[in-house]
DNA sequence: AACAACCTCAACCGCATCAGA
DNA sequence: GTCTGATGCGGTTGAGGTTGT
């Protein structure tokens, strides 16, 4: 099942990262790229006994991997309807302005994206958006764009982690990670303006749009 | 052609949270 | 209430590919 931008076709697994000596790996689990072969099982694996337990999906698929690194490549890569390759710049924009308005929250950017993962869209942002918008910024001379205030930005993040909780359930509650953080830690939220809430709303309506289209 | 520097992205890690016993 | 295992999240790493010199 692997596609053909997939380096793991690669016979050899090598170990990766930092494993100073072998240090206590415990019963030597296959670690770095994931083989076709492997793929292959994991996937048969997850349609008979469905997408949970991933201990012991690893081990009834015969995997010498952890389930963590299972799941992981089951939600990344494995999963149907994936949308892999270029991101558009519709989806672009979106997770800009996704980004403006929950920071850092990935899974939640990502649930707004239909088929693309948190891990993708990370990447997308380290390797893409943070220099556009640090050139932006250093063009424009303002750190940050006119945005919404805390407590705006604290309103959508609650709606949309609602929504994507929601829309997680309904999609047969695979995926339903992400319910809930804690909003009031997250944003310090002190001086508000009624254009931002405005925004927010156009934002959601813009949003809801884009995911209609795709 | 050879090498270095940079870029991309799959995969790992540590930590937090959740759920069940 | 506490413990323990499972799951989810965000940050980080590094192999392999690409581009520049």
């Amino acid at each position: 099942m692997a596609t053909m931008t997939d380096k793991s076709n690669r016979e050899e697994i090598k170990p990766k990262g930092l494993l100073p000596n072998n240090q206590s790996i415990k019963k030597e689990l296959n670690r770095g790229s994931w083989t076709a072969e492997e793929d292959r099982k994991l996937a048969e694996v997850i349609e008979v006994h469905g997408a949970k337990r991933w201990k012991s999906i690893a081990v009834k698929a015969g995997l010498n991997r952890c389930g963590k690194s299972c799941r992981l490549r089951w939600l990344n890569y494995l999963r149907p309807n994936i949308k892999r390759g270029n991101i558009s710049d519709q989806e672009e924009d979106l997770i800009l302005r996704l980004h403006k308005l929950l920071g850092n929250r990935w899974s939640l950017i990502a649930g707004r994206l239909p088929g693309r993962t948190d891990n993708e869209i990370k990447n997308y942002w380290n390797s893409h958006l943070s220099k556009k918008i640090n050139q932006r910024d250093k063009q424009s001379g303002s750190p940050t764009e006119e945005g919404p205030s805390k407590s705006k930005k604290r309103k959508a993040v609650e709606k949309v982690s609602e929504e994507v909780k929601e829309e997680a359930t309904s999609n047969g509650g695979e995926d339903s990670n992400m319910t809930s953080f804690d909003v009031d830690e997250f944003f310090d939220f002190t001086n508000e303006s009624p254009l931002t809430l405005e925004w927010v709303s156009k934002f959601l309506e813009l949003d809801k749009g884009l995911c209609e289209f795709s």
